[in-house]
RNA sequence: GCGGUCAUGGCGAAGUUGGUUAACGCACCGGAUUGUGAUUCCGGCAUGCAUGGGUUCGAGUCCCAUUGAUCGCCCCA
């Protein structure tokens, strides 16, 4: 029998798995600047959390959930993103009660959606992702997408591009939504199956249908912008000041849609130009949801977040030739040679270990010309050799393999030096 | 759910109109160098070409099916 990796799940190995902790080290880093306070809630939750707080009309409600009964007949599903979770515990654990308002939180974690894998597309991928409730402050929202750009930029990405909307209030949306029903429907049927369903529902989707893009009606339908009402104009122009205070560019567009219901007002994006990017550009998307809290059952509660996938992240970095400043070296190599040495070799490393040094040795009986292949495919800075003459003499070889050079000396001077220079490397 | 492409050693990859011993490179192991990592040279490393059927005197090469990977559509992170 042999078993496979399921679709769409990968193994991240020892050469990208430093990668892997170097930007989530970055996020947390990131957070702490900002004054996010990491979250952790469960990779599964009872399906209809899911169903209310992402929406049924939604794709991934519809067609893209994990979703399993337990031995106890209920029903759960395996989380196909973080806020309806993050939310739930929001309310769960009445944080609108707590004394610091806005309550920031971050979340870095895996998430699951049943769909076909693609470039930049997996069934288990993990996102990066930041909600702060309790505040309708249009800073906050700046905040909020600073953070994102800042990921990105102090990762050393290029070519980003951040798209914001605004989405509107409830009344500006329905405004909206009744013009744009208005606009469609006499030639609806001009219009793919897709968008025909679209009428009724969410209208607002119709907008971001790639079939039919090149339509007449699509360039003239009625834009969200000219239907915000004064207030929700006002927040746009706001968070459009606050952007351009912290000198983070911006384009406007007002086709910019979020596929999730429970979006309102700002509504943001970052993309990447992209070649070796495939069908794939988006790369964070977030936005504010001022009626989410309720729909879990807490107090009507004011939020914005946003999500990206470290998995694009990566992605991104890669195909920019971005090389992070991770290295996985050792400070030192065990040389032995003979049975006594060999014998010697544990206890020699459990005190260098308890030392502080990363060290390491052979245990698959190599001769000593293969041991210092080993040694330099590791990266050692030094080697350690250990043969009957140092063990008569109660010393050690110590050399260096940058420069070559080597000494005979005691064990303790030895790890001396070797403390000296991780020190001088620092 | 629907399309395109692909599937040869640890990895990258040749493999011509089907023809008998499946190139080459990298990595790895050993030797030249019996206590020292470069280079060089020599040697080793696929009873098998995703799986199962079929055509044929003969199949990695042709046909069918299955599985998987990958890219795209839909949608999104």
């Amino acid at each position: 029998m042999n078993f496979k990796i399921p679709r769409g799940t990968q193994d991240i190995l020892p050469e990208s798995s430093a990668m892997w902790k170097y930007v989530e080290r970055k996020a947390h880093d990131l957070c702490r600047r900002y004054n996010y306070k990491e979250i952790r809630t469960p990779m599964f939750e009872q399906t209809e959390l899911f169903q209310r707080g992402v929406g049924d009309t939604t794709d991934i409600v519809q067609k893209e959930m994990y979703t399993f009964q337990d031995r106890g007949g209920r029903s759960l599903t395996l989380r196909p993103e973080g806020t309806a979770s993050t939310v739930r515990s929001y309310v769960e654990n009445k944080m609108f009660g707590w004394a610091d308002q806005p309550v920031k939180l971050y979340y870095i974690g895996p998430m699951f959606r049943y769909e076909r894998p693609q470039s930049g597309r997996m069934r288990q991928f993990v996102q990066f992702g930041v909600e702060a409730m309790g505040s309708d402050d249009p800073a906050i929202d700046a905040e909020v997408i600073a953070l994102a750009m800042s990921f990105y930029q102090e990762l050393g990405l290029k070519g980003l591009k951040l798209v914001i909307n605004s989405l509107g209030d409830k009344e500006s949306r329905n405004n909206h939504r009744n013009a744009l029903i208005e606009h469609f429907k006499p030639r609806i049927s001009e219009f793919c199956g897709d968008c025909q369903g679209r009428l009724e529902k969410n209208p607002l989707r119709i907008l971001d249908c790639k079939k039919d893009k090149d339509h007449e009606l699509m360039a003239s339908a009625p834009s969200i912008l000219e239907y915000l009402n004064e207030e929700s104009k006002q927040y746009f122009e706001n968070v459009q000041s606050y952007l351009s205070s912290m000198n983070i560019p911006f384009e406007v567009d007002p086709g910019l849609v979020r596929g999730l219901d429970y979006y309102n007002n700002t509504a943001f994006e970052i993309m990447i130009d992209g070649e070796g990017f495939g069908a794939i550009t988006t790369l964070t998307g977030g936005g504010r949801y001022n009626g989410l809290v309720e729909e879990i059952g807490g107090p009507q509660t004011p939020g914005i977040g946003f999500a990206l996938s470290l998995e694009r992240l990566l992605m991104a970095l890669e195909t920019q030739g971005v090389s992070l400043p991770v290295e996985s070296s050792i400070d030192a190599y065990l040389i032995t040679m003979g049975d006594d040495a060999k014998k010697k070799a544990p206890g020699l490393l459990h005190k260098l270990r308890s030392e502080g040094i990363a060290v390491d040795t052979d245990y698959m009986g190599k001769k000593m010309k293969a041991q210092f292949k080993a040694a330099d495919r590791q990266r050692a800075s030094f080697t350690l050799i250990l043969g009957d003459e140092e063990i008569a003499q109660d010393t050690i070889v110590l050399k260096d393999l940058n420069s070559g050079e080597q000494e005979q000396l005691t064990l303790d001077k030895a790890i001396l030096k070797i403390i000296e220079s991780k020190r001088g490397e620092e």
